[in-house]
DNA sequence: ACGGAGCGGA
């Protein structure tokens, strides 16, 4: 026995009670009740079990003789079990020759708790084998659980083929013990199902539904399955409330989000620290800082999660500098940052590329001794790699005590982030020399890494590779390398990966990594082709779909297809047009000689229109030899980049190809005043000469 | 005698 009991045992024997008054003492305990177990496993019973265990042992009444003894130590085995005793409990569990379903339940159950989920599955196999057990209604939770833990799905729907002809697919702890494995193994149709059948719900089926939707990417499912659960007149429950506002986050769905917030107020769960935290994340990620902001003055008492939540949500709405002021304001309200909070302000350093702020992070963390959190590390490579200061990125990750994944992940992405692929490829392979073992974000990462190279020959090898290591299931590996093969032009080969990904995960970036690898490389038509079939397919386009297929419509000089999808864009899509896409379309329509519709395009823009909107026009213009409109975008480019002198360059290209002499001898003047003007000069002589 | 599920911030 263990190094607790033998003391207690010495102890014990010098007390000199008979072998007789043991065994009636013992006997009392051969009914479970009398043990002092506790039910909450809390640690007062463990040591009364010890002692009790040694008392047993000091009588030396072995082997297991009576059948009274034998239920002795089951009792006895069953009330470590529920102290999560593993060790004792399985030592005198394995020593009964046969035990009893109660004990094989208590066992497993143990297992399960102590995350051990293939104990369970082999003390099942165990139960069934011996001939003698068969599993009830309180067996089947922990090896259907074991099944989704280990992402055993055909044995799940074995497991749950034995559930129905057993007849307990009413119990509502076997139901739900289903629909937690059917969503622990993804199985995302077969859970709806079952659900669905079954009769007797509760509020755990319904949490267990919205939650399992959430975490296997379908926020949809999630919302409809609560409005559901509300319409079934179902107690609202706090997890439930939990998921669905992660779901609404995910979909950028505020409508949804502020429903929720309706229910939680009426409901009065208004004033759950968590269900606020998960509100303010919600408006957030909504974009509603505001609103965030309101539910953050409400709440009484802030927490540090409360903190770090507007902090990153500052951060992700573009105001990286509110989240470091708030810092501040968190310390004055006496809460503690935790190595969240740290990272969270690590990142807002990085977005803007306050390195000094990064520094004194950086000070904090090594007086604080957080240097050894994962997370805390990863954000310090990743800070100063946004800084530029790769330097120091490779100083925190060589003298971090353990070489993680995800610091080998960070230093990767460190060097592609400041142009420096090929390190960022000599890094994946020391990894691999230190015999670290990659994951998706690793590939990932080097996929960038050669989407940067741009060389074929490299990008098969890389393919060859994916395909032995089996990353390749990975959609975002997958996404990778039909970025790689876009940019070095080779579209046969992201068509061919693209086609074998299945209808269901072709995501809105897969289509456009593929439309912009034609667009880029002149195949206009295809680019719009496949635009096409993606709406179809009812995939959602974005902002950088449509930068993809317009930039392919402007190189192919697809006017009429750009325009229409421009106004498929602003109209059907509800998205906003962004600097670029109008840049794109004034390009577009430039180049084709449409110059006035360009410039009516210009007038109509909701914000002021930029540099390149209006060289995109004057460039236009050079084209086709329009000089008025050539002039009206010259003084406005002049106005904003005044310093700019190929402007007026080009605005003498224009006066000279339409023969105006004269105001392109003045415009050469006006060039030499502004200064450096070494090419002016020359075009503008070529200008004239031709 | 014994039991199920879910839970915010990186």
């Amino acid at each position: 026995m263990g190094s607790h009991i033998a003391p207690l045992a010495s102890k014990l024997k010098h007390l000199s009670l008979s072998t007789s008054h043991y065994i009636s003492l013992l006997e009392s305990y051969t009914n479970v009740r009398s043990l002092p177990l506790s039910k909450k496993k809390n640690v007062r019973s463990l040591p009364k079990i010890k002692q009790l265990h040694a008392q047993i042992i000091t009588t030396g009444i072995f082997p297991l003789s009576s059948p009274k003894l034998v239920t002795l130590f089951s009792n006895l085995a069953s009330s470590y079990a529920l102290c999560g005793h593993v060790a004792y409990a399985r030592k005198l569990f394995d020593e009964l020759r046969q035990p009893k379903l109660f004990l094989y339940n208590a066992i497993i159950r143990m297992h399960s708790q102590s995350g051990s989920p293939f104990e369970v599955l082999k003390l099942f196999v165990d139960m069934l084998s011996s001939g003698y057990l068969l599993p009830d209604r309180f067996t089947y939770p922990f090896v259907i659980k074991a099944c989704g833990d280990l992402s055993l799905l055909k044995s799940g729907v074995i497991l749950h083929g034995k559930v129905v002809t057993g007849g307990f697919s009413s119990n509502v702890f076997v139901l739900n013990s289903i629909l937690a494995m059917y969503m622990s193994c993804g199985a995302v149709e077969m859970v709806k199902r079952a659900f669905y059948v079954s009769g007797g719900r509760d509020m755990v089926s319904w949490a267990t539904m919205i939650s399992g939707f959430v975490k296997n990417g379908c926020p949809n499912d999630a919302l409809l399955i609560f409005d559901e659960m509300i319409d079934s007149g179902a107690q609202l429950n706090r997890s439930a409330v939990l998921s669905v506002l992660s779901a609404c986050g995910d979909l950028k769905d505020l409508s949804f989000g502020i429903k929720v917030h309706g229910i939680v107020v009426e409901k009065g769960l208004k004033d759950d620290i968590c269900i606020c935290n998960a509100l303010i994340n919600m408006y957030a990620r909504c974009g509603r800082m505001d609103e965030a902001k309101q539910v953050f003055n409400k709440i009484k008492e802030r927490d540090v999660v409360t903190w770090t939540t507007l902090m990153q949500g500052y951060i992700s709405n573009g105001n990286a500098k509110y989240a470091l002021e708030f810092c501040w304001l968190m310390h004055l309200e006496g809460v503690v940052p935790n190595s969240v909070t740290v990272a969270t302000l690590l990142q807002a350093s990085g977005s803007l590329q306050a390195v000094k702020q990064g520094r004194c992070l950086h000070a904090c963390v090594v007086r604080q001794n957080l240097l050894r959190d994962a997370i805390i590390e990863t954000a310090l490579i990743d800070m100063y790699a946004k800084c530029n200061h790769i330097r120091d990125c490779f100083l925190v990750f060589t003298q971090s005590s353990q070489k993680r994944v995800a610091s080998w992940n960070a230093m990767i992405s460190a060097y592609t982030h400041n142009g420096l692929a090929s390190d960022a490829i000599d890094c994946f392979k020391q990894m691999l020399h230190e015999a670290v073992g990659p994951d998706a974000i690793t590939i990932s990462g080097l996929l960038c890494a050669y989407a940067d190279l741009v060389n074929g020959r490299q990008s098969f090898s890389v393919h060859g590779c994916l395909i032995k290591s089996g990353f390749l299931s990975d959609i975002e590996v997958v996404r990778g390398l039909i970025d790689i093969y876009s940019k070095c032009g080779k579209l046969e080969y992201s068509q061919k990966l693209f086609n074998e990904v299945s209808l269901l995960c072709r995501d809105i970036t897969l289509w456009s990594a593929l439309i912009g690898g034609y667009g880029a490389h002149g195949h206009g038509e295809t680019a719009v082709l496949l635009f096409k079939r993606m709406v179809q397919s009812g995939a959602k386009p974005n902002e950088i779909t449509f930068t993809c297929v317009l930039d392919a419509c402007s190189h192919a000089g697809l006017v009429d297809e750009g325009l229409e999808l421009f106004k498929l864009m602003v109209t059907t899509c509800q998205a906003n047009p962004s600097m670029y896409h109008y840049t794109c379309m004034v390009d577009l329509l430039g180049r084709a000689g449409r110059l006035q519709e360009a410039y009516e395009l210009i007038k109509t823009m909701p914000f002021t229109p930029n540099h390149a909107v209006w060289g995109s026009l004057m460039g236009a213009c050079a084209v086709h030899q329009n000089v008025e409109l050539g002039e009206i975008a010259a003084k406005i480019l002049v106005n904003i980049e005044p310093e700019n002198t190929s402007n007026y360059v080009l605005l003498a290209n224009i006066y000279a190809s339409a023969g105006r002499w004269e105001d392109a001898e003045n415009l050469r003047l006006m060039i030499d005043n502004v200064g450096s003007g070494k090419k002016p000069g020359h075009s503008f002589i070529e200008a004239k000469v031709t």
